[in-house]
DNA sequence: CTGAAAGCGCTTACAG
DNA sequence: CTGAAAGCGCTTACAG
């Protein structure tokens, strides 16, 4: 490896002169630079940036902690996050947690050690108390969609925060559907025994049923995990006649997805028999049969302001404990239609 | 912060001693490691990560340069890369590169300067030449799916790397085609003026074709980028009657997912007048109406087998110049049916 | 405008 | 079993 020291020692300068060559501070001849130039790029010089980051206390490094960048609802932030870090000379550690806490506490752990210059934590796996333990270490933090499940505890949290109004987004589409004329709904919503469970979003849908008297009752809610195959199963466990509902209300796309390819290997037609709305708006809703009606979360002004966040703090050392709040979007496709109760006495 | 000459002073002992035990590397009186161990308990001391890098010389980091991580043949992939690097110690970074020359020499720029242990290249974005030269430099990489633009110089190259059988891939859609009795085909094909065209996937259609003494013309091939709003337009542009084609092969999934979104929007129906197929396997595939019949990439397979290739380098030295190939496999779903040629001659 | 010195926070032989 | 010393490759005041 080729160090500072080979390149004064070629010019006949000290390391001291080619550090300020390089990061173009202080007073420099024009000729020395012009020397010292030429001899790094004979030498092939790149500095060590682990030394320059120990020296500085800075890594340029952020990390983004989130369940599974295989989920589609991710993979348009992560890109957007790194889209911005880049933009301001930072580089991305991708930290999938799988929602495990213990995964995720690997890695709050690694990024005590001065790692990384801030934190993006997006929710599963992350366990509030680690995140604030890390922060009151001196590391930025932002904290994201961890309203669900934490609700109480985030009110107590002084992190910042960017999250979405899920409740907001589960109230456009079920008042959607309640516009459309339909009466019995059911739900599948993202939820397990751990009380990793979606309650804002239930909370949106009960809001919608509001004004027609009625309400989601327990036998209408059916829970599991956030995938299609999830969505797929529980829709299925809901579909037996009699009194099939008309409409089903879903946690998120991906669930809706599963559930509309259930009705339709069920023989029902979509939206004609059943009206299937998600949250979410991920890429591929737009372009499947039916295309999905949803509540579109702003990813791109999600992933932004996050990451515009964490990089405030982290620039201007200031513990902003701003809280953003992303609206949602009601987003009508060709899933949801006219409820036709004539067909579901069959 | 707390360093661990504070851990030391607060024992007694010298920082070489608080090191040892926190490495358990050499004879340590049990006495003295629980005295340092209830020390760094109580100061919250955590080993600052860029002095230990610097001066082993090692990041613990791994880097994934891909094309855009919104594309979803990269995030199961991306997720298998980092559950490797992980199981042994590894953080993973993600690089971007927009299939653009500037942004992947900004990374592999930065990676010379020792910030990362191994860098994983797939493809887009990409100059060999830059990656042969940070090689060079002592980093090891493993150089992946640059097969189609760089045919020629990836032969020359002596990078180790994992590639898929893309040739075989394609060969393998296009002769299940002409089993179900094609004879008029047409192909949307990654490709633009740099050259960045999928030619190995051209190359297996015309083989599957050459048994049936036919091929495809000039005019039966349309060329755009990998996008889905890609395939939606390109197979507009051939579907005008009359010989309109009773088969499309596309050079990936997404894009036959916009083509058969396309037909369905033109009228037709798919596969009764036109059969869709595409290649890499992409989760939604099996998901949509009508589910996409494609050649299968084995990605996990595949993000394995590259990721230990990149390890086995950097923690044995070894420059292992190991070229792996991934064989594709056919998977018929409901994208494709017998030909019907009575149909299409109206 | 350039150099000598100290220091960032660790680890690594080596001496005792 | 523990300590003193040097060093990883940079940057940062400060002197001259």
């Amino acid at each position: 490896m080729t160090t500072i020291k080979d390149v004064a020692q070629k010019v006949g300068v000290t390391a001291a002169t080619v550090s300020n060559v390089i990061r173009s501070k202080g007073p420099i001849a024009e000729k020395t630079r012009k020397r010292v130039l030429q001899a790094i790029e004979e030498l092939g010089y790149r500095p060590n940036l682990m030394a320059r980051g120990l020296q500085q206390g800075k890594s340029l490094t952020l990390a983004l902690l989130l369940p599974n960048i295989a989920n589609p609802f991710y993979p348009e932030i992560a890109l957007e996050v790194e889209n911005v870090a880049r933009g301001q000379g930072y580089q991305l550690l991708l930290c999938n947690t799988h929602d495990d806490l213990i995964v995720g506490r690997h890695y709050l752990e690694r990024f005590a050690g001065g790692w990384v210059d801030g934190v993006l934590a997006m929710s599963g796996g992350i366990d509030l108390e680690d995140l604030e333990s890390l922060a009151s270490r001196g590391v930025p933090v932002v904290r994201c969609l961890f309203d669900e499940e934490l609700e109480r505890r985030k009110l107590e949290s002084n992190l910042p925060s960017v999250d979405v109004n899920w409740e907001q987004a589960a109230q456009l589409v079920a008042q959607h559907l309640v516009e459309l004329g339909h009466r019995n709904f059911a739900a599948i919503l993202q939820g397990n025994e751990a009380g990793n469970l979606h309650t804002a979003r239930l909370r949106g849908f009960q809001n919608a049923l509001k004004p027609i008297k009625a309400s989601l009752k327990p036998n209408q809610i059916v829970f599991g995990d956030s995938s299609l195959e999830s969505g797929y199963r529980l829709v299925q466990q809901i579909l037996q006649p009699p009194n099939r509902p008309t409409a089903i209300l879903c946690s998120n796309d991906l669930m809706a997805l599963g559930a509309i390819e259930a009705a339709l290997d069920a023989g029902l037609d979509v939206p004609g028999d059943l009206s299937v709305v998600g949250i979410d708006d991920i890429v591929i809703g737009a372009h499947v049969r039916p295309a999905l009606t949803t509540a579109a979360i702003p990813k791109r002004e999600f992933a932004i302001a996050a990451t515009e966040l964490l990089l405030r703090q982290v620039q201007h050392n200031l513990p902003e404990i701003e809280h953003i709040r992303i609206e949602p979007q009601l987003i009508v496709r060709r899933s949801s239609a006219q409820s036709q109760p004539s067909k579901n006495a069959s």
